[in-house]
RNA sequence: GGGGGCGUGGUGUAGCGGUUAACAUGCCGGCCUGUCAAGCCGGAGAUCGCGGGUUCAAAUCCCGUCGCUCCCGCCA
């Protein structure tokens, strides 16, 4: 139906007949002279239709409307001077139409297709996505979606790995997040989960001998969503034999680095090799394990000094062996008059108390033209403590310094919610990326509720070789061979070495609350695997979705799904979820318990 | 489970106790042979998400509810 895209034409292409087919950007009428923009995947490419040239052409074109279906068939022609659109790649040829047919028509959209500028209400959108994917920055998304996934296909390919699919249908997993269930029909009463990931599998594929295996692999998880988190999404599944945590991080971040010089060469990286950050470090410098780099706003203690002041949270606080950390603001006292100054600290303390914090204690730096500390906590610093405390955190003048003391776990909670404040007002620039890792992890994380240890990444973790004697004595101190990929304060991914002795594996199991025999029957398939010479292996898991969200510079990981849920995880073009008859749930030997509605 | 935001012609917004509910765009009709966010003229189109309440009077205030969204919890 067509010979040509409407993209590709040009000067050179003068006097070649061609067919063109596409939607209707939209049509001009001149009267005895209309122009239509035909629009497909590729581009835009004016047609004229000339009412005494082709009058039947003009007649057909005179109906047609925006979002028509149309087949073109005309000449291509530079335009007459003077009339060249430089705005449009094609803008220097026209389509001189001889032949117009109607493939279709299309009733009047619920909302514009062919604006940039289109703030369309996002209900509206999921409702038509079919039409929303017809808008030029949709389409976008999806062409750097597929080049991306194809980059990262090359580039395994060159490097030695296979692609391996893993079942959907698989095992439920009790730890981590909640499951999707399917209920199996065959066997009455049993239920197959929805992987999560493929970790175990892939952990499986090495014992198998496939050793470079990767997978652009369907996970899920019912967990409630988030602007950059759905149900189901999109992993790069990767994981290498005979490697150790140095060969994988590697080999991943030149992959991170090409992806991005080669599809988004206008994006740069904030620095190579990737910068590294200790998961201790990340949160008492960031108050996160994912800290966004792109500024610089660190949180730096000064218990040193505070414990020698005369404000008695302070000093009662360090007495208690609680850190008082100071946040540094450059400018922020200068730029704002007194009023302002107040209402922002009011502001920014009952940030600070929404973070668990209570409350948030300032001062200001001095100009050269004023003299003293402002601020309510200042009179309690002597001036030689004044002094060694502007000097600890790099304090110039104009700037507000915001002081944070408590549990560690607030002060990080703190850090964190006053950083992304910040930054919000920095609006930082999405053409840079600013990727580091984060390693050395905590192998386990104690859990209050259940006084027990969480793993920190999965159970099938490494600790560090240097801390695996720790797993007997002291294992909250025990590091894992974890690291993570952070862009942008977003994580793009995180692997480690995985563990492949039983030994090991066996001594993980009772830390985390499960005894052996629980341990057994969920992963027992693992533990024998082990005993088969199962290699020393690691790997990695990306969020595919994250990376072209991040690549794509917008915010919302829906823009980067073709057909994505919403917040309530449904689709509301489709109706999903929706009821399930009773013949179905029946064969299913399936019973609903739904909760009662409330009578009114 | 919790906190915040939004919901007004098809679309995007304004209005925030008394308006014939405004503007832009789109849509329909007309004119127009070089437009490209075309232009000009005319027209249709909204019980202001839904339900209840306060009031002489509600798009506007209050309560509830539904939908979408952002965040916390949650996400090995």
């Amino acid at each position: 139906m067509k010979t040509r895209t409407c993209g590709e034409l040009r000067e050179k292409d003068a006097g070649t007949p061609v067919s063109l087919a596409g939607w209707v950007n939209r049509r001009r009428d001149q009267g005895g002279l209309i122009f239509i923009d035909l629009r497909d995947r590729w581009g835009i490419t004016q047609v004229v239709v000339d009412l005494e040239l082709a009058p039947a052409a003009h007649a057909i074109a005179d109906r047609a409307r925006n979002e028509y279906v149309l087949q073109v068939s005309g000449m291509v022609r530079i335009r007459p001077e003077g009339t060249a659109n430089p705005e449009l790649p094609t803008g220097d040829i026209d389509i001189v139409a001889d032949e117009i047919v109607i493939l279709n028509k299309s009733k009047t959209p619920p909302f514009y297709i062919n604006r940039e500028d289109g703030n369309v209400d996002e209900a509206l959108r999921m409702r038509h996505r079919y039409l929303d994917l017809r808008r030029e920055p949709m389409q976008q998304n999806m062409v750097l979606r597929h080049k991306t996934v194809k980059f990262i296909r090359d580039f395994l390919d060159a490097e030695d790995f296979i692609e391996v699919e893993t079942p959907i249908l698989f095992k439920t997993t009790p730890e981590g997040a909640r499951d999707f269930l399917v209920p199996s029909r065959l066997q009455p009463g049993m239920f197959y989960a929805l992987p999560q990931s493929p970790q175990q599998l892939k952990q499986l594929l090495m014992v198998g001998g496939i050793e470079r295996y990767f997978q652009i692999a369907r996970c899920f998880r019912d967990e409630d969503l988030r602007g950059d988190r759905q149900p189901e999404f999109t992993q790069l599944d990767l994981e290498m034999s005979f490697v150790e945590r140095e060969d994988v991080m590697q080999l991943m971040e030149r992959l991170a680095s090409e992806i991005v010089k080669t599809l988004t060469p206008e994006k740069r990286l904030i620095a190579e090799p990737f910068q590294r950050i200790l998961y201790r470090d990340a949160l008492e410098q960031y108050g996160t394990d994912r800290p966004d780099i792109r500024f610089d706003l660190r949180a730096i203690d000064i218990s040193h000094i505070a414990g020698r002041c005369a404000f008695p949270v302070f000093v009662e606080n360090v007495k208690a062996g609680k850190p008082v950390k100071c946040l540094r603001v450059p400018g922020k006292a200068a730029a704002l008059s007194g009023t302002q100054l107040r209402k922002e600290a009011r502001d920014l303390e009952n940030m600070a108390r929404r973070a668990g914090a209570k409350g948030l204690a300032y001062i200001t730096v001095p100009t050269e033209e004023e003299g003293e500390l402002r601020g309510p906590i200042g009179k309690f610093f002597s001036v030689e403590l004044k002094l060694e405390l502007l000097d600890a955190v790099g304090a110039e003048g104009g700037d507000l310094l915001l002081f944070m003391s408590d549990e560690p776990e607030i002060v990080y909670a703190v850090t964190d919610a006053l950083r992304n404040h910040f930054k919000a007002e920095l609006q930082l620039d999405d053409n840079l990326l600013a990727f580091c890792w984060v390693i050395d992890f905590p192998e386990f994380i104690w859990d209050d509720e259940h006084e027990r240890w969480d793993p920190s990444q999965h159970m099938f973790t490494m600790p560090l070789s240097e801390d695996l004697h720790l797993l007997d004595s002291d294992p909250g101190a025990a590091r894992g061979s974890q690291y993570d990929l952070i862009c942008n304060g977003y994580e793009v991914g995180g692997g480690s070495i995985r563990i492949h002795d039983r030994q090991i594996q066996e001594k993980i199991f009772p830390l985390i609350g499960q005894t052996m025999e629980h341990a057994m029957a969920e992963f027992g398939h693992m533990l024998e695997a082990f005993e088969y010479g199962a290699p020393p292996h690691g790997g990695m898991a990306w969020g595919i979705d994250r990376l072209v969200m991040l690549l794509a510079g917008t915010p919302n990981i829906r823009e980067v799904i073709a057909f994505p849920k919403t917040q309530g995880g449904a689709d509301i073009m489709a109706h999903a979820p929706s009821s399930a008859d009773g013949a179905q749930l029946k064969e299913l030997h399936i019973q609903l318990d739904l909760p009662e509605e409330p009578a009114d």
